[in-house]
DNA sequence: CACGAAAATTGGTCTAGGCCAAAATGATGG
DNA sequence: CCATCATTTTGGCCTAGACCAATTTTCGTG
């Protein structure tokens, strides 16, 4: 006989919960039993088998590919301090950060950027794409926008593997105070496709923006991190 | 005839923006068709409307309770910097910030707390459990974990309204620095029974470790945000 | 008219199963 | 021994409908 607290969960609530046991001392990458056999083995059906572990999913205590099953993740150590570079800082973590340029171009000012990087709607900006990577793993999506001429900015970001250091050392552009922004967001078909997470799976949604040691925002950045791999780490003086 | 990328989109993901642009002029608080009547209306079973719906839910824009129906959001205005005391953060944005007070009181400091505010374990340590409300709903449930002899801490905070407010006037504790992190979390029972989301509603779990100016570690607090209200703001110099 | 009980409405949970697509597996021919 | 193709396995998406619980509405009664 159950406690009325317990029979009170729903039913998909307690099979993740048992799933959770039988995961929690397996290695990264291990299988677990298929969804059908899961159903079978809970006296349940698989709808309600695919809902806790869907939770699971987005959680990062599993991942599933299709054809092949669903298994063990590796623990979500992804630990990234956001502070000055995330290349710079991924290395003192010992974790090799790389980021994949996929878009520099130059672009004339929409209303709202033009707005937030003070300068007049229609100006030309530069916009810089990539796809960050951590230990080969897609992580992040990035779109930033950045004011001011910046000649030949393709080269220099793709030379220095990093937006931060290409400002510092070709354009003598400290950025010296940011204001983020953190809020949840759900996947949709672009984070499938780009960081290969699952519809629907929670994410990061972080806004930057970057000033200048004389206060001039130049820097406007849109980033969407993977909710399961990704923990973002502010340290600040008040 | 449609186009292949668009026919690759799952039904409901389609059907949820659908909804979106019914949704998008309506004010906060207009119910929309019921999860019946759109199954019939866009041709599909009622699954894959809730499932169209929870996304939607879950980003905040829909609300929707058992028996009454499925209403339009308040838009996610709850932006609250994160820097100082949340109190006194929440006032100049013209919202009514509040703490419901769960819980005050001392115990002995267990290894992993012990280890976080650099005391011995065993060591008498303050718990403060809150639910933070913001004009009236329920935004975060927060618990806190401060060092130090704090006498009458529980009269202290519940005059002052504030904890920060508190061990600033009360106990000439500053706090001058803090490291953040930030990471996703589901719902679970204890979120829905505290904050009203619903179970696996895609949350911020947010831990924050406080130093005086000598760099003494005094605050440790684990709080859960609702992230379908809740937008973190932190500005810093690098 | 006010109140309380009954009925209808609406979301909440779950089942059983079908069809598809991707991956792994195994058979087959060079 | 290896490449290729068909088969099987596994997750991905969806349907149709049952039953429950919370809420609102309706309606009868005092």
């Amino acid at each position: 006989m159950e406690t009325p607290a317990a029979a009170a969960l729903p039913k998909y609530y307690v099979l993740k919960e048992q799933i959770l046991t039988l995961i929690e001392d397996a290695a990264p990458g291990t299988l677990i039993p298929t969804e059908r056999a899961l159903a079978e083995q809970y006296g349940t059906s698989r709808t309600t088998v695919r809902q806790a572990i869907g939770e699971l999913v987005s959680e990062g205590r599993l991942d599933r590919t299709q054809g092949r099953g669903t298994y063990v993740a590796p623990p979500k150590v992804t630990h990234v301090r956001q502070l000055t570079s995330f290349t710079d800082d991924a290395a003192s973590q010992g974790l090799t950060a790389a980021a994949r340029i996929v878009d520099v171009s130059v672009l004339p000012a929409d209303p709202a950027t033009a707005r937030r990087l003070a300068v007049e709607p229609g100006t030309e900006i530069h916009r810089v794409e990539r796809i960050r990577l951590v230990d080969g793993e897609p992580l992040a999506h990035e779109v930033a926008f950045l004011a001011g001429p910046l000649p030949d900015l393709a080269r220099t970001v793709a030379e220095r593997g990093s937006l931060y250091a290409a400002l510092r050392e070709d354009y003598e552009i400290r950025i010296s105070e940011v204001e983020d922004t953190v809020e949840t967001k759900l996947a949709g078909p672009a984070e499938v496709q780009l960081l290969d997470v699952e519809m629907g799976a929670p994410m990061l949604l972080v806004h930057r923006l970057g000033f200048t040691p004389d206060g001039q925002p130049v820097e406007w950045t849109e980033s969407v991190f993977r909710g399961d791999r990704f923990r973002f780490v502010a340290r600040m003086h008040v």
